[in-house]
DNA sequence: TTAAAAAATGTGTACGTTAACACGTTTTAC
DNA sequence: GTAAAACGTGTTAACGTACACATTTTTTAA
């Protein structure tokens, strides 16, 4: 039975006490040559580990940690981000961490601001949001970095410094989602790529998406891409019209509001090839029916829960934070919907 | 701030010692109605969790948790398998956990029986292996229920009852192949399923995959599926055999062994809609040459992981385990595959 | 009523790590 | 040459939980 060697066995190997051992290990100093040498040696024989249980006990201070998304009341995309934050705070719920969630207007940059800097009177530890909005994540994080406030970021890629990000490759996404349509395509074939957003907001999220897409095409022969950008509010007109003068075989809709698409085109009576975001369940119930043919997953659930984690670890644990960790681009089909659903 | 409560706290507030709650916690009686019922109540009130790092503090005994793999020196498929176990076992380095791994020929089951039933000389607390075969699994079960061994298994489903298991539905994977091929292959079409398996040992895993890639088409019009079964040595004369006699325009692979037949196919001068499974190097490159169309995806070092974390976890820290957890089916083409290889 | 037995409760120590503190030795400053 | 500062080192009390053991309270029996 292989036995655990705790920082007592340290001492006794070197010939020092735990004390001398402890201040080695956390380069406290007052430390003499001939001790650190012996320490150091029987360290690295032992390969020896701290306990990091043991070590988080003794630290007694509640690290606060606050969590900004988007109103899933909003756009129901973020609903699954939500829950994933709540599972991790049920996960960590016995140790010592005061995660708190808020929500801001995903159509309001505003709002993004008033509530992110009206979290940050008290003192805080660490900080998660959803950068939707450039210029003024920019801001937040100015400050966040001022007060020395560990930062963490996830679905959209934040150009700024942050200790965390979790994402997809969002151009990639888009190479697959071009490569599913060309599948389903014979050429020669035109393709609309759809934009649906109010905000200018996600330009650069979807713009990166759109790159993507057309990358992969540029290297085809024979294929033509199309960009339609409309906003999310009454778009059936200005879409019905669109659909009526292209002759489009393809539809790629660069959000989650891919549904809206599949509606519309029942009403006009057409079917097209439907290739979009994220598992909602109005897109699975499409997805089930045939009337989109893959959706690409942005897991936005284990994003968030992701985030967080990465972020309490360190806090708790000192695990090394992954500055980006980029999760695999998951193809949807009526198929293998389900086992995304446990 | 958020307090964080202890034991210490439950204490004072019902008015009685951490003794006393300390046995209301655990059930080890010696309490008084009265005593009980103002403890349970402030254990209620305040939403009391024990401190899961303390308590395995005090706890000093070192697990010994063994994992029996396939070797992945005879089937590369077992290789991130053996990575999973690795990765977990430098995470949990620190702690009261002896983690040894060990290996069988996938190709014969009187290795595992050897092999397995070697370990259980001295004293175990937990088993993870991989079921491949069914009785000689039957029998190490057994022998490890009968000597109250945590168990759990990956990869293949067992019949039989252990504390944890972790895979896919295989059913539901065959299923998504059919998909994928029938929207690859326009009807009427003829499909060759493959199974490339020395022994009768993945019978079961083979099986189960062929029943949901043939209901399916059983629901689809113009579809003919025939079935094709091959040892893994020397089946290219079957094969060409088979691939002249049978006008097929898609085959479907059961096993990680496809590239096999896209050299095969190539060797013939042929090109059909290949579909199959596992990211091996070479399933990757033709993958990405468009030689094979679709894999699937097992996540093999996922599973490894998660049912070694799930058992640790256990052990360690009283964490439920879930008896029977199912990954998600991931399909995986050309422009998706390196996202997966982070 | 009282002694003994049983039941209920409290106390103390350990787990591994941390960090404040105390102590002894050496160096520095005047 | 002496006082003060600097340095190296060991000791010890936490952190929250668990459990053996000591102590107190209640119940039972004579």
């Amino acid at each position: 039975m292989r036995k655990k060697y705790t920082i007592k066995d340290i001492a006794n190997a070197a010939g020092v006490s735990i004390g001398t051992v402890d201040r080695v290990l956390h380069n406290r100093g007052k430390v003499s040559k001939k001790a650190l040498l012996s320490v150091n040696n029987a360290l690295k024989e032992f390969n020896y580990k701290p306990n990091p249980i043991a070590r988080t006990l003794k630290n007694n201070t509640v690290y606060i940690i606050k969590v900004l998304l988007p109103d899933s009341a909003k756009d129901p995309f973020w609903l699954p981000g939500k829950e994933g934050i709540e599972e991790v705070m049920e996960e960590y719920g016995a140790f010592d961490i005061d995660i708190s969630v808020h929500y801001y207007n995903p159509a309001d940059s505003k709002s993004f601001l008033d509530i992110g800097f009206g979290l940050l009177g008290q003192h805080i530890d660490a900080f998660l949001f959803v950068p939707l909005f450039e210029k003024e994540s920019d801001l937040l994080l100015d400050e966040l970095k001022n007060k020395d406030i560990l930062t963490g970021t996830f679905n959209s890629f934040h150009g700024g410094t942050v200790d965390l990000y979790v994402g997809l490759d969002l151009f990639m996404s888009g190479r697959v989602a071009a490569k599913l349509m060309a599948d389903a395509l014979k050429a020669p074939s035109k393709i609309a790529l759809v934009h649906i957003d109010e905000e200018s907001t996600n330009a650069v999220h979807l713009r990166e998406k759109e790159r993507g897409f057309r990358q992969f095409f540029k290297e085809m022969q024979d294929y033509e891409v199309i960009t339609l950008a409309i906003g999310a509010s009454g778009f059936e007109q200005k879409f019905a019209a669109f659909i009526e003068d292209e002759g489009v075989g393809g539809i790629f809709v660069t959000t989650s509001k891919v549904y809206r698409i599949v509606k519309a085109l029942k009403a006009l009576g057409k079917t097209k090839v439907v290739v979009g975001y994220d598992l909602l369940e109005e897109n699975i119930k499409a997805l089930q029916s045939n009337d989109i043919k893959f959706l690409i997953h942005q897991s936005p659930k284990l994003q968030a829960s992701l985030g967080l984690k990465g972020l309490v670890d360190n806090l708790l644990l000192g695990k090394e934070l992954s500055k980006k960790s980029l999760l695999p681009i998951q193809i949807i089909n009526s198929e293998n919907v389900e086992s995304y659903l446990y």
